[in-house]
DNA sequence: CACACTTACGATATTCGTAAGGATT
DNA sequence: AATCCTTACGAATATCGTAAGTGTG
């Protein structure tokens, strides 16, 4: 079996026209290129395709038989290689994603939306997951890549940074220490203090940085939500640290926020991929739109 | 859209394999030849169509969708270029023949029978029509070749000779005109004559031989079939005259056979077909067929 | 004689294989 | 170190267009 595409439009071309002439311009060939195409297909067939006289191109029954099979197959590539120029075009597709509840309550859902605008035909789909099984899931297959921290490398997945996210001090209007510009970890002994609960990533993270810093804090409250963590500081029950993220949160409420230094601690929030596995044009676009969107989000 | 089906077949080998050098090996062709094959591939999608490490390669989404309708296209092509090996091997077919009824009952049913035995796959249809109507049937294209006398050239249709068919004597065993090698038409006045109704083309042609031969016979009987005509021969009701072709019917009665000259008439037999209409390769088959055989057969 | 397809031939472009390179187990 | 894919480059091959040829109306 040695046709070459060529022959196939050729003769394609002659068939609907009805002669070598008018389909050689119609695939802008000359004649004679046109007449060794067919002359080839019909040497690969051994039987004559069309039957011409000087005057006029008929299709011969071997020809006619012929026919439908070839306009299916030029129409079968057509529409595979133009379904999948949509795809490539972002026209078209599906993104699922895996994120940690944080992430995907505060910078994901404005950064959808505003994707949404732009690549109005594709849907994202979006996994609040708890931190330690993004892993799994963007290995399992179940979505196109996570967001959030990448603990451990492992030799399947593959981590890109996405943005540096700092710990923040939330504390209520007035409080003494938002007197400063930076407030030191070692400041907070002694505050009442409102923690997140040990489930969360984040919680889990403050926890082993009050450790580290040798900080004793006075626990006021665990709560399990950021958003309750948000009001509660704004009630003035107590100050919170918060990742920085979700500061934009707090524009709603009389919050002030102030750097956390000594140590300033930095969570790289990263995609997680699956090593070797191409992303989807899709994937690909909404990946590449995030980046540019946490730029211009500090 | 510029494929190539080189570039399907590898892309279908790939994927199949599950590897380039397996695939490869599989299309004669060398890895390198398959990386750069795949890689204009993916090139004209936009996307990559494999995962590939160095360890193993896996369809990416986008392949996986483009996999069956690749697969499916070099199917269509194959089995579009087997069925017509098929034909062209003679392995199938179906030939339409338009004969005259005194071929259709004495040469052609042995040449059929013989060429079946060559062609089982083959099925000759035989229609045994007046001569006049045979060039209608051909013209019509309900056969696709008449045989017979190719009376007047048109320019729809082409004749090409067959065979040179001449009008011979038969007499009962022991009829004086049998002592003769040959007879001239002259020596048939007086003697009681068979012959073929005048609706016959045969008969008439002998009708008119006669005439130009000056010759007044004794109508005996006038019949319409030529098995009637030996049968009456046979019984020693009259000679008669027919045409040589017929005569393999005569040799189980006791029948001879003498040259009838001056003049010879000769019928020239013509496979008679459609201007500028290629024939089937089974009817072609079967055409060449016919053209070997009365070459043994005189 | 004009028009349409076929054939011949040379310049151009493409393709394939060899060989070197890179990455992963 | 071994295996497999990729890249580079040169030789062989094929393609296309120009132009001359052939046949038909």
């Amino acid at each position: 079996m040695n046709f070459t595409l060529k022959q196939l439009k050729a003769f394609v071309s002659v068939a609907q026209a009805g002669s070598f002439t008018a389909a050689a311009s119609r695939l802008n060939l000359t004649q004679s290129a046109v007449s060794v195409l067919i002359s080839e297909l019909e040497e690969q067939f051994g039987l004559r395709l069309f039957d011409r006289t000087t005057r006029m191109v008929q299709l011969a029954d071997a020809g006619r038989d012929f026919y439908p099979v070839a306009e299916k197959v030029l129409a079968d590539l057509h529409n595979a290689l133009s379904s999948s120029n949509e795809l490539v075009a972002k026209k078209r597709g599906r993104v699922a994603v895996a994120a940690t509840p944080l992430m995907a309550s505060s910078l994901l859902p404005k950064a959808m939306a505003e994707y949404a605008t732009m690549y109005p035909g594709i849907s994202v789909i979006l996994q609040d997951t708890l931190a330690g099984l993004i892993q799994a899931k963007v290995r399992d297959g179940a979505v196109d890549f996570g967001i959030g921290t990448f603990e451990k490398a492992g030799r399947e997945l593959l981590a890109e940074p996405l943005m540096a996210d700092t710990l923040v001090l939330a504390c209520p209007a007035g409080h003494p220490l938002a007197l400063k510009a930076s407030v030191a970890w070692r400041e907070l002994a002694g505050h009442p203090f409102i923690s997140l609960s040990r489930d969360n990533s984040v919680g889990q993270l403050i926890r082993n940085c009050l450790v580290d810093a040798g900080v004793e804090v006075q626990g006021a409250y665990e709560v399990s939500y950021l958003s309750t963590v948000v009001g509660m500081v704004d009630a003035g029950l107590g100050i919170a640290v918060l990742p920085s993220y979700a500061s934009p949160i707090t524009q709603f409420y009389r919050i002030q926020i102030r750097k956390l230094v000594k140590p300033t601690v930095r969570r790289e929030m990263s995609f997680i991929t699956r090593r070797g596995k191409t992303l989807s044009p899709a994937a690909e676009s909404f990946k590449s739109f995030l980046k540019t969107y946490v730029q211009g989000y500090k």
